[in-house]
DNA sequence: CCCTGATTCGC
DNA sequence: GCGAATCAGG
């Protein structure tokens, strides 16, 4: 397999986007986790948060020694290679959507997901995240582990710009990437609604996404896992 | 062990 | 330019 442009464009957006090299190769095919850290180096795109890459040049030096002096800071210093664009930790940015899929077997009837008749007409104390979002209550919580959103149920949106898909390509960092659909399903695409500035959905989705922890009482499905990955191709 | 991304270096 | 091998942190 060669680097056509198509390729390359769909390696930017996902690295972009925040896919790991391991999924860009397979979405790619033909092309290992290596050659696409490979090839997103040369194309100069510079690595994103790096899990092996935390210390300064001289972290070790300032643990060793404390208060040791460095007085030789001040060299001609070019600074000719890449220069950082170190990511600017933007707000608070919690852990990151785990999204498992469901398969919605048949258990439970309905989800009453979000009508659940409340008994008392007391306001739900819910908190609220950066940039407004509410997160949900314990108590209107749907599933344990936020799912991909349901199948087919997808548009939850106001209007047509269902006409335009937005897909992998068209991912940028001001438009929300919730995932509608499975990859692989001829409907899938992302959100595209504007995002909540600071995180990668709009402030709808970051209220499913950034879920407030729930007491740990009833726990649904102790072992809700699908296992034998979800290769879907 | 698994996963990451970074780097090196022969091709 | 490419990417396997290797490194190194989580």
């Amino acid at each position: 397999m060669s680097w056509t442009d198509e390729r390359i464009d769909t390696l930017r957006k996902m690295w972009e986007s925040g896919s790991t090299a391991s999924q860009i190769a397979e979405e790619l095919g033909g092309v290992s986790r290596n050659a696409v850290i490979g090839k997103a180096h040369r194309l100069g795109l510079q690595s994103r948060p790096s899990p092996v890459k935390a210390n300064e040049p001289d972290a070790k030096a300032a643990a060793a020694a404390p208060a040791a002096p460095k007085p030789a800071p001040p060299p001609p210093a070019p600074k000719p290679p890449v220069e950082r664009v170190a990511a600017p930790p933007p707000p608070p940015a919690p852990a990151p959507v785990v999204i498992a899929d469901d398969e919605d077997e048949d258990d439970d009837g309905e989800d009453v997901a979000v009508a659940r008749p409340v008994a008392a007409p007391q306001p739900i104390m819910r908190s609220v995240g950066p940039g407004g979002f509410l997160r949900q209550a314990p108590g209107e919580q749907q599933a344990p582990i936020t799912p991909a959103p349901p199948r087919r149920l997808v548009p939850a949106k106001p209007s047509a710009d269902m006409a335009g898909k937005t897909t992998l390509l068209d991912l940028n960092d001001k438009i929300c990437k919730w995932p509608l659909g499975h990859p692989g399903e001829p409907d899938f695409h992302f959100c595209g609604e504007k995002v909540n500035p600071g995180f990668p959905y709009c402030v709808a989705h970051c209220g499913h996404a950034y879920q407030a922890q729930l007491p740990r009482r009833d726990r649904r499905p102790p072992p809700p896992l699908p296992f034998g990955g979800v290769r879907a191709r």
